[in-house]
RNA sequence: GGCGGCAUAGCCAAGUGGUAAGGCAGAGGACUGCAAAUCCUCCAUUCCCCAGUUCAAAUCUGGGUGCCGCCUCCA
């Protein structure tokens, strides 16, 4: 398994620090709002980089905070009248509303900064005793020069980046760059009792403290977007590696942006999409689909038309599953066919496999994956095509392979929710609703084909044109006709 | 100013030395009463430009052009 490590700028082979087991921190949200399309991408991409350690038998220990203290949380809360803490925990409802509809597993544990701050009053006071902070005034910050790799995440060094720094210099910080591990309350705003006076915790160091307790020291991966690899991930390195004096996380992976017209979505810029916008307009499996077919680390361009491109495309495989579904259904032969049908299926399966296996481990091709899922598609219609309306015990087997083939390619993925009872993938598409309007359509069809087998086309056909009006696709086969609501 | 990324068909997008995956759209064919779905075939002599290394380059090196990001809250 390569991954490729924003640390040493190459891919790597993943060697876990305990054997069978993959510990990840994947820093979450600052819930002060509903999540937009640029949050959702690290959301879905690092549950899929779980679903496949899962898929490979691995225990996965996965970890996410929530930011639940913090500037812009207090701010809004101050605008709507509320209080932070409670406008936080609203937007961690919200947030789970929307990571459900994506099928992103929830965490094993989703720590929030306000329940952990005497862990983090405890590192805090060890960089202190340690010399890598100072207290001013109520604030400590973190002095970078007393951390000698400092930089090293974003490949920079602090002559760099003060050269061109556009930070307004506090003149109480000893190096420009020092930057606020604690800071002291201001009226009105949440605080908690600490060694130096009230006060709340800096941005970074909630990570390195929850990080800390979960999972310890020199733990596997580490992700988020790459706008967090500075200064976030670099000062969550020095804040942790300097009180522990070893390594932080192992393996440090950062997503690309989603970008509208090629810019950068982001809340300043004003040019983001909420989940939720999009949830209104697109089922969440294509919006997943999308999100996954491009490679995590490349920009992924947002706009509508390229996500009904990304629903044709998923429709293919929904198309493929649905013929597959009909065939698991066909009444099973005991003779034997005078020509068999099913010619190198099970080999190509187990080669499909492989290569999809082979996609995701050279850093999580999903793009490269999703293309092998194509070509399962094409693998299972071509079979299904060739049975006639009839299987034997043999073919039968061979459908069951294929459907757990695609379950586990869809599991790593996260596409489709699987139904518990039947185990099988639940199409959105095929179906109705209710039993009544199952019903009808039922007898709609019935009525139909009474009047094509008086070859009344002109009936048919009205019927045809009327349902399609109405959302509902009619597809005439010769075992009979199929019906299923426009993607 | 410092640091970094990207540029592949009409569109989306893999591919990092061995002769351009896959999807969407499009064209033709099979099937069909006609469709739809599906299958088959076609659709980049070429990977932003120039020079170089090599038997061999989309892939490596140098130069150029264009776009983007980080250095400030941001996934």
């Amino acid at each position: 398994m390569q991954i490729y490590n924003t640390l040493t700028k190459t891919k790597e082979e993943f060697v876990p620090r305990d054997k069978g087991q993959v510990s990840m921190y994947v820093c979450g949200p600052t819930t002060y709002n509903f999540i937009h399309l640029g949050n959702a991408r690290p959301l879905v991409f690092f549950d899929t980089v779980r679903r496949y350690f899962i898929y490979k038998g691995y225990q996965v220990n996965f970890v996410q905070n929530f930011t639940d203290v913090d500037d812009k949380i207090i701010n809004r809360a101050r605008e709507e009248k509320t209080d932070p803490l409670e406008l936080a925990q609203k937007y961690i409802r919200e947030f789970f509303a929307d990571a459900d509809a994506l099928n992103v597993m929830r965490a094993d544990t989703h720590p929030k900064v306000s329940e952990h701050i005497p862990e983090i009053i405890d590192l805090i006071k060890k960089l202190e005793q340690q010399g890598h902070a100072y207290a001013v005034d109520g604030d400590v910050y973190f002095a970078v020069r007393s951390f000698p790799a400092y930089g090293k995440l974003s490949g920079r060094s602090l002559e760099d980046m003060q050269a061109g720094a556009r930070v307004e210099v506090d003149p109480r910080k000893k190096d420009p760059m020092d930057f606020a591990l604690w800071k002291a309350a201001k009226p009105g705003e949440p605080s908690w009792d600490s060694p130096w006076g009230p006060g709340r915790p800096g941005w970074h160091i909630e990570c390195s403290a929850m990080a800390e307790k979960y999972l310890g020291s020199g733990f596997d991966i580490h992700g988020g977007g790459f706008d967090l690899i500075f200064p976030h991930h670099e000062n969550e390195i020095a804040q942790s590696e300097a009180a522990c004096g070893e390594p932080f996380a192992r393996y440090w992976m950062h997503n690309g942006f989603i970008t509208v017209n090629q810019e950068k979505m982001s809340k300043s810029l004003g040019n983001f999409f909420l989940v939720r916008e999009i949830l209104a307009k697109f089922p969440p499996d294509v919006v997943r689909w999308y999100l996954l077919s491009t490679h995590y680390r490349s920009p992924l361009d947002f706009d509508d038309e390229k996500l009904v491109m990304a629903g044709k495309g998923l429709d293919r495989i929904k198309t493929a599953l649905r013929l597959l579904y009909e065939a698991m259904e066909l009444p099973v032969y005991q003779e034997e066919r005078e020509k068999p049908v099913a010619d190198g299926l099970e080999e190509k399966l187990a080669t499909l496999r492989l290569e999809f296996e082979k996609a995701m481990e050279d850093d999580f091709n999903t793009a490269l994956a999703i293309s092998v899922f194509f070509e399962l598609a094409k693998e299972i219609n071509i079979f299904v095509g060739k049975l006639g309306g009839k299987v034997t015990s043999e073919e039968k087997k061979l459908l069951d392979k294929a459907h757990a083939l695609v379950k586990d390619f869809n599991c790593v993925l996260g596409i489709l929710k699987e139904d518990k009872m039947t185990g099988r993938l639940l199409i959105d598409a095929a179906g109705a609703d209710d039993k009544l309007t199952e019903g009808l359509i039922q007898l709609i069809i019935k009525i139909r084909q009474e009047a094509r087998s008086k070859k009344d086309w002109a009936t048919a056909d009205t019927i045809r044109d009327g349902l399609k009006e109405l959302g509902i696709i009619l597809e005439d086969t010769p075992q009979g006709v199929r019906w299923k609501k426009q993607g």
